[in-house]
DNA sequence: TGTACATCAGTGAACGCGCGTTCACTGATGTAC
DNA sequence: TGTACATCAGTGAACGCGCGTTCACTGATGTAC
């Protein structure tokens, strides 16, 4: 081979990185093929080296968006060692700064709903990603709970995570931080139940 | 004037009932305004005469399906006379119907995402639609709660009915139906609480 | 060490296609006489 | 009551534009000798 050998995949990456961000901040309709490719510093005409399709890229981006969701809540959220990781899982889900930048937050709370619609592909990235959060959140409740009890505090307390943060973007700045202090105290309390 | 006086309204309200059903169920930028003109029964040319541009129908037709989820509730789920209102229109709103027909359902689960990204028009559109329902959730929650309460059950059970069913519709149809169940027993539970 | 070569990642012009929007028109309707 | 007319909701061809995708090519790189 005449090219350093993860040169390619290293480029790979860098269209996806590129185009998790735009499509999460802008939607995958407003995002062309030819804006990812510059994004990445590349011309669009080499983009069908990578990747057979529009749609191969978005379900790509999703699996990496996922990733970044779940280091973020590993790392920043369920770091405490108490009874509470879930609700702290929840509140770095439910921050102003994950609100505020899309572009590197949860891509089921930015892209969701035009995903369910997408090619099966996307829709499938999608599905494992929502399972990946639901198991994560899952372990992050505490053990000593009956599995079933667990079960429906992650179930819960994801949906309450995603639709918060929907609901706060559409709600704009000041009004949207508003909701997501209510939400979180909800969550609080509900959560405060099985201990 | 020669027509009937109503005609107009009328024609105009039969393109925002079609955009309505045709954004939800397959997104804004896969429906074209002659699909909506075709759904309405009329040709593509005279869409002008009604609005200014597509961007204009999205916010009406938003309004329109907010108001259909209005209704929804009040009529199918917050019935009842008991405390639990607010559990009845949770229930409604995560029935397995609502998540199968996202076409006559929330405008903020099918949409959400895009509206926020969308035009100043529409955007303004989701924003009151939003308002619009915390306002009603709160009206069923106990009156005589603390309206602080009131006001975090109202949004923490919004927030779990709207990402509780875009979830759904990500994991497909039988995962979905297990999950939207973990959903409602989670509020079941959670909004025992305030009682 | 130096040179010719093969490889293949990346370039950029070109293609169809569909969409939002415009506009000159048609023809159904209520009104005036 | 009947006819000519004015109105304007709706028609359909046409426009420009941007996007996903294709393809002949270029040129940077590691290898063979």
């Amino acid at each position: 081979m005449a090219w350093p050998k993860d040169h390619k995949r290293n480029t790979r990456e860098r269209i996806i990185e590129a185009a998790a961000s735009a499509f999460r901040q802008r939607g995958i309709d407003d995002v062309g093929v030819a804006d990812v490719m510059r994004d990445a510093g590349l011309t669009h005409g080499g983009f069908y080296a990578h990747f057979a399709s529009k749609e191969d890229l978005l379900a790509a981006a999703v699996a990496y968006a996922s990733s970044q969701v779940t280091e973020m809540i590993e790392t920043r959220g369920a770091s405490n060692a108490t009874q509470k990781r879930l609700l702290g899982a929840a509140f770095i889900y439910l921050s102003s700064a994950h609100c505020a930048h899309p572009e590197w937050g949860c891509p089921i709370a930015s892209l969701g709903p035009d995903l369910v619609r997408s090619s099966t592909k996307a829709q499938r990235a999608l599905a494992a990603d929502i399972k990946k959060r639901l198991k994560q959140l899952f372990d992050l409740t505490p053990a000593e709970m009956p599995a079933e009890a667990r079960r429906r505090q992650a179930a819960g307390a994801f949906a309450c995570m995603v639709g918060g943060l929907i609901i706060a973007r559409g709600l704009g700045e000041s009004d949207g931080l508003e909701f997501l202090k209510d939400c979180k105290r909800f969550l609080e309390e509900a959560l405060d139940d099985g201990d």
